[in-house]
DNA sequence: CGATCTTTTGAAAGAGGTCAATTGAAGTGG
DNA sequence: CCACTTCAATTGACCTCTTTCAAAAGATCG
C-alpha cells in the first residue's frame, strides 16, 4: 500500500493572500453557512477569496438548471480570480465555510488599464480561463445537437466573411473538441442543416452558410 | 435574419504580440505544412505564438490516444502561454500555418522568481488554466468510472488525514463536478467498494479510506 | 490518377440517464 | 431534545442518446 505524508501534496498557504496583496493588505474573515452564495454570476468582483477552512463550490449554470461544478476549493486554495468587472460564475459554501477577502485591487493594481506586458499576459490567461469554464460547461453538461450548434456560433464570430464559414479543421477535430464522435457531429450538422438552419456550398462540406442565426441560437441552451 | 460586421466581434490583433514583449522584442515567423507538430507535451516552453494565417490546435492525449481538443486558434489568436517550463499540451497546425514567436522570457520577465505580485496573480490563475483544462479532458474523454477514480484521486491528495478523506460535498456535487448524475456517480463508487478499492467508514458513506491506491489509479487512465 | 482520408448514413449495441422505491442521515421546530 | 420532515445515497428496472460497427460515396493529396 502506498503511505505519504500529506506536507508533500498541499501548497504552502500561510499568508499567501497577503504576500499576493503586497503592502496594501486590506484583509478580513468572513463566515458563510452551507449553501451561502459568496458572489454570484452577476456580482460585481471585487475580492479575492482564500478558503480558511469549510470547502466551497464555483460553479455555471444553463437557463434551465443543468450545472456544471468547475472546481472545488479547499482550505489554502485561492479563488475569485477574474478579468472583468463581474464574475462569470457563482461561488458557494459547500459547509460552513470561512474565508479570507482581499479587495482586487490590492492585487491586481490598476488592472483596468493593463498598462504593463505582465499584465497583458495575465489578461491573456484569463481570457484562455475563461474559455476553458463555458467549454467545461457544454462538456459536462450540454448535449450532442447543443454542443454542435455552440460549435458553430464560435465559428460563425471567427471565420464567416462575405456570408461563408470556412472550416479549417475536420469533423474528427470537431469531435475531439466537443467530446463526441465524428458520426455523431456529422448527424448534428445534417440535422441542422435538414432544419434549414445552415447549409453547404459547393461539394465540400467546410464552407457552410447560416441562414437563421436566432434558430441557430435556440438549438444551444 | 442578423446581419453583423465581422469587425464587431474579431479583437484587433495588429501588433498585440509586439506590444505584449515590450521593448526587448525577439519576433520571427514561421511556417508549419498541415498536421505539423508545433510544440509537444513534454517539449519545454520557450515562446509565445500568435497565429497570422492557418489554424491552429491544442489538445491533450489519454495514453490509449483519446484525444481532448482544448482550443482552435485561428489569426489572430495568442496561445502557449504557460507557467511551468514544459507545455502540458501539445499543438499542432490543422492546414497550412504561419505563425510568429516572441521567446518566453521577454513577455514574462524574470517569471520563476515571481518578484511581484502581478506576477503571482499570473501563476494563481495559470494553475487554475492547467486544472480547467485537465478537467475538459475528464469530461470530454473519460468514463463514468474514470471520472470517478479520478476524482477520488484528486480528494485523496487534498482530503485524506489520518487514513480517512472526509468528503464535505455531496454526491449531486461530485455528479455535476464529473459531468455525471448522481446515480452514476453511486453505482461507480459501489463498483470500486466491491473492487476493494475502497470502503467507508461509519454510517455516512462521506468518509472513504482508500485501501488501494495502485489499483484506483488503474481505474482511471 | 490511384490511394487514402473524410464525410455521411444506417443498423445494432451499450453506457449512462431517467424513473422509482427504499433506506438512512440530517436539519428543524415545537 | 425528540419527532418530523426533508434531504442524501443506494439500488433496480427500463429507456434513450450516443457510440460502435459497417458500408458507400466523395474529396483530397501525393
Amino acid at each position: 500500500m502506498l503511505t505519504r505524508t500529506k506536507s508533500n501534496f498541499r501548497r504552502p498557504y500561510s499568508d499567501e493572500l497577503n504576500e499576493l496583496a503586497g503592502q496594501n493588505v486590506v484583509c478580513s474573515d468572513f463566515k458563510y453557512a452551507r449553501g451561502a452564495e459568496i458572489f454570484g454570476e452577476e456580482g460585481k468582483l471585487e475580492y479575492l477569496y482564500q478558503v480558511t477552512s469549510g470547502a466551497v463550490r464555483t460553479y455555471k449554470l444553463l437557463r434551465d438548471g443543468r450545472r456544471q461544478i468547475m472546481a472545488f476549493h479547499l482550505p489554502g486554495d485561492i479563488f475569485g480570480v477574474c478579468n472583468g468587472t463581474t464574475h462569470r460564475f457563482s461561488a458557494e459554501a459547500i459547509i460552513e465555510t470561512t474565508v479570507t477577502l482581499t479587495r482586487r485591487q490590492n492585487v491586481f493594481g490598476d488592472f483596468g488599464s493593463a498598462a504593463d506586458s505582465t499584465n497583458r499576459v495575465l489578461r491573456l490567461v484569463t481570457q484562455n480561463l475563461q474559455h476553458a469554464e463555458t467549454h467545461m460547461l457544454l462538456l459536462g453538461r450540454k448535449s450532442a445537437l447543443e454542443r454542435v450548434a455552440a460549435f458553430l456560433q464560435e465559428m460563425d464570430l471567427r471565420l464567416t466573411s462575405s456570408g461563408v464559414m470556412r472550416l479549417p479543421m475536420t469533423r474528427r477535430d470537431i469531435a475531439d473538441y466537443l467530446g463526441l464522435t465524428v458520426e455523431t457531429v456529422s448527424r448534428a450538422v445534417s440535422r441542422l442543416r435538414d432544419s434549414n438552419v445552415l447549409h453547404f456550398v459547393g461539394e465540400t462540406h467546410k464552407q457552410i452558410v447560416i441562414t437563421d442565426r436566432v434558430r441557430l441560437a435556440e438549438f444551444d441552451q
